[in-house]
DNA sequence: AGCTTTCCATACGCATGAGTATGGATCAGC
DNA sequence: GCTGATCCATACTCATGCGTATGGAAAGCT
């Protein structure tokens, strides 16, 4: 009865979470193309044979890992940002996040690249979505009419993802200090936030 | 004499431009880490030991399936858009090529998902670079201070690339049609490029 | 103490893909 | 019509990764 205490680490044995963590890791690392199971039991010190007592194949594993990725996100992004009443300051506020919070962008930035993979999509599709209609409710109370907030929703959205898969991987010209990392997300936020 | 005829097809054997073309043809199916050359060896008809005269190794075709991509990305794309004198209209008619031309599309968006690949990587470097400078040329000579001009190209580019993989990938939700492709478009350009 | 559940190691089989070695077939040129 | 270069098939080796089968050790319960 009960619910397993999640990640209890008796002696020194593994439970699923800790295989699912681990695979987080992988996948900010090297993305998700290269989470393999015998690897990554080498990562932890044990075999296979302890991977599939807690998993049913590789893609229980990966879909376990990303529906957690999607859990954390969710709290510890919308659930902050969301209650700010201000559109345009809840905007600002999302906006900044980018330069924060470094580990979950980088593991979006691998799921978009692993968007063809069928367990990856639907997943990411419903992320995607939830996001989209996030950032066109706030262009809505702006006051931008329905069309102008579903464009502009998605025009946000895709500078997001644009811009991970080019700053992660290119380390993009001149940004590598925080300060050009600021100017730029001001002058995005200028540009893309409506201000009258 | 004279460089070989590319694309003879003499009788039904195989050339190395061959390869090349076909290579391009499975990243844009199903990405660069599909690129194998055995299946690709039997989508041509041929075995592996076809593959192994014209290439040293897998990365050689890899590589230069990239270098070929590149010189038609930039004979089809810039050298149209370059000659325009005017700036905005520069910028609009770049803007609208991402609804025509998709193969190119295509293959950009899969290499932008194999940026951790050391081949890719350096060859994404500079084109990625010649682009932005492109962008922040045009920005510049709408009047955009330097600062500014990076930026907006930085921030036009991420759009751009975002953009290729949510629609690309995921069916964007309402971006099934032409008319609100192009709808999207407009709002992008408006937004994006300074009128006054 | 004995039994059961939980977690893991060992040792398989199977598939795919890279790369090599070698010989056969075909075509050009003399 | 012989020769050499070109293109390709066949047949390997090697490495990696998935998945299974089975037994063993440790922990928990009774």
């Amino acid at each position: 009865m009960a619910n397993a205490p999640a990640n209890a680490r008796d002696k020194n044995r593994l439970n699923a979470d800790d295989w699912l963590v681990a695979a987080l890791d992988e996948i900010a690392g090297h993305g998700v193309h290269a989470l393999a199971v015998e690897p990554l039991a080498r990562r932890l010190g044990v075999t296979k044979g302890s991977f599939y007592w807690h998993f049913e194949n590789r893609d229980a594993l990966l879909k376990g890992a990303i529906e957690l990725w999607e859990k954390q996100e969710q709290e510890t992004l919308f659930d902050v940002v969301e209650p700010i009443e201000d559109p345009r300051e809840r905007l600002r506020r999302l906006f900044s996040r980018v330069g924060e919070e470094m580990r979950s962008h980088i593991i979006y930035g691998e799921l978009l690249k692993a968007l063809d993979h069928e367990l990856v999509k639907p997943i990411m599709a419903r992320v995607v979505k939830r996001r989209l209609d996030f950032l066109a409710r706030a262009f809505r109370q702006i006051g931008l009419d329905r069309q102008q907030s579903q464009h502009r929703a998605l025009l946000c959205y895709s500078v997001y993802a644009g811009f991970l898969q080019l700053n992660l991987q290119l380390g993009l010209p001149r940004l590598n200090d925080h300060a050009d990392l600021d100017a730029f997300i001001d002058h995005t936020m200028e540009t893309l936030i409506p201000s009258s």
